[in-house]
DNA sequence: CTCATTCCTACAGTTACTGGAGAAATGGGG
DNA sequence: CCCCATTTCTCCAGTAACTGTAGGAATGAG
């Protein structure tokens, strides 16, 4: 069984190793094997649980949900509603932020392209940050 | 000339205390005057400063860029071309962030709507995450 | 056996705040 | 003028999710 140095692990998930550390104290991994020295291994299965943390970190998941999810798939039984709940205000949360996002890309552009002058006392940018008025909208 | 405390400027503003006093420490509000018992005390130039301050931040601006802004309209003589890039900067920011949440909110409907199972070893939200290979999209 | 590379732990720093403790100032009512 | 609730003061700690550093030990190729 081919285990890995936490360096190895890190080149193969794309995951820095003071990361995968923190991870490890936040008891999203299990605490790893010892080598003689004291040196971390890591077996394939742990290689998996770390891309399910990069995964779930990558589409935004907060390392409690993180945990929470872990906890759950140790459960096999339970039923997955808490797992739906978990997907599912991920995905409001974000809609939320496309949507808030979006707006700013309105106003940024706006922004950007419209500075006429070539002197910071006429420039839009700052104008516009100076004088709320001239967003067109709410926010 | 009427002088506001912290409280009521964070009130006509929407900016909370520790907040406003945490921008003066990052040196975004110059020290502000004092009362005979040491109290802050503000003017309407502040106010408008801060409300300044409060819209770059929603724009999604760091206190550097927003510091670098204020240092620039100091100097309203200098060329504008610094206020234009930070704008620009933080305008393909924001696209990139963006396209980012979209490529999520996609994969995330896909796993919030599919589960099938009612228990979570059939849970598609705990299947997507643990195996990669159920992601359309590449990432 | 040597030596560059990698790893260890522990701790500090990052960003942009937020909250709490304990003490002092403020301002309206009696 | 005093009382007292409210607000403010400073200082410090904590948040999320890492990232980086220092000083020292283990590993493994030559």
């Amino acid at each position: 069984m081919d285990m890995l140095t936490i360096g190895d692990l890190s080149r193969r998930t794309g995951v820095k190793i003071p990361t995968i550390r923190y991870y490890e104290q936040m008891r999203l991994m299990n605490p790893a094997e010892r080598s003689e020295g004291n040196q971390r291994r890591y077996s394939r299965l742990e290689r998996e649980r770390l891309s399910f943390i990069k995964h779930a970190r990558e589409l935004g998941l907060t390392i409690d949900a993180i945990r929470e999810l872990i906890d759950l798939s140790a459960h096999p039984e339970r039923p997955c509603l808490q797992a739906d709940r978990i997907a599912a205000e991920q995905l409001t949360d974000v809609r939320g932020k496309i949507e808030k996002l979006r707006k700013l890309e309105k106003e940024l552009e706006r922004i950007a392209t419209q500075c006429a002058g070539d002197q910071v006392k006429d420039c839009y940018v700052i104008r516009a940050l100076a004088n709320h008025q001239l967003c067109e909208g709410e926010h």
